[in-house]
DNA sequence: TTGGAAAGTCAACAAGGCTGACTTAAACTT
DNA sequence: AAGTTTAAGTCAGCCTTGTTGACTTTCCAA
């Protein structure tokens, strides 16, 4: 095993990449590529108490201020139960603050505190500190690559989300 | 916001793709990218009552038969109380097989059965063809830089894991 | 005015992490 | 030969974060 075409026959192209060896060891680069990636905000959230879905919910409010319930509901896919949980604490902790909307006033619009701010900046210094030594050490083109692949690898659904999330959102 | 050099000041080379927000959108990326990377194989877990716990011991049996209980926690990171629960399942429900070490008696080596290779067949399957559309769509060069970028935002030790896996496992 | 949407809550449950304490068997050390 | 260390396994209990289901309140819109 381990020899060339697995999976296909290969033509002038070389499909080399695509083979069942490659195809394994990319995924294996995912599992501990992520541990990596959280390990650094995990060990932060330790010392406050929170989890990493507190992390999650911290980085999209940061990210779309005044974003409703809904929304992040969406973003993270999780159930409106176990978001309400974390979004309790955060509120309670004075790091969130829920907004009764002007338009529609069943909506409730998130924003950070400045001690939320606070935290979502630790953490978030610290995940692209990680991020911009690697982007670093593979360099430009390879970072290019790396964004194609990931968004290549989404669910089309969570490719709406991530592509959204350029433009600004404002307190309707 | 959103304008360049936020980080550090540019030279001739371009340091654009170092900015925060670049980060922050590679950070993003990998979160959305980790759910597309799970969806699959959570999916096909469930019909059979497992979870990515199962996943994960199913997939470096497979991929290191003959491995100790001692070389599977290192490699998973998690706690032996919290890999036996899930070893305990998978035994009880034949997929893996334990045997006694014949140089060291004291250790455990891991197989995985006929039915146990079944599955893990399944799931990788659906991983590896997830993975596959994904490489296609990005490109030979791209999956070059997705492995670089990937490998290097891997903790030291779990580097050194992933690069050892290549090495076959014999049972000594 | 009524139906449905947005938010929030309570309760119960499960997976999968964790710590701590302890046992057994085997290997290693002195 | 005796004592120590290592590998594995177990029991008990806890926590976070996910789930379902049921139900309420408020409010928009047809």
């Amino acid at each position: 095993m381990a020899e060339p075409g697995t999976a296909s026959s290969q033509r002038g192209e070389s499909l080399l990449f695509l083979t069942d060896e490659q195809l394994r060891k990319g995924i294996e680069a995912m599992f501990f590529a992520y541990r990596g990636f959280t390990a650094d905000p995990d060990r932060i959230l330790e010392k406050y108490g929170y989890g990493r879905a507190h992390h999650r919910a911290l980085h999209f409010i940061h990210r779309a201020p005044g974003t409703t319930v809904n929304n992040l509901l969406a973003i993270l896919g999780v159930t409106k139960q176990s978001l309400n949980r974390v979004l309790r604490g955060l509120i309670a902790d004075g790091l969130v603050e829920s907004k009764v909307g002007k338009r529609d006033k069943r909506e409730r619009h998130l924003y950070l505190t400045v001690i939320g701010e606070a935290l979502e900046q630790e953490l978030s210094d610290a995940q692209r500190a990680r991020m911009r030594e690697a982007y670093k050490i593979a360099g430009p083109e390879a970072v290019v690559g790396f964004r194609q692949v990931l968004e290549a690898m989404m669910d089309p659904e969570m490719h709406r989300h991530f592509a959204a999330l350029k433009e600004g959102t404002n307190d309707r």
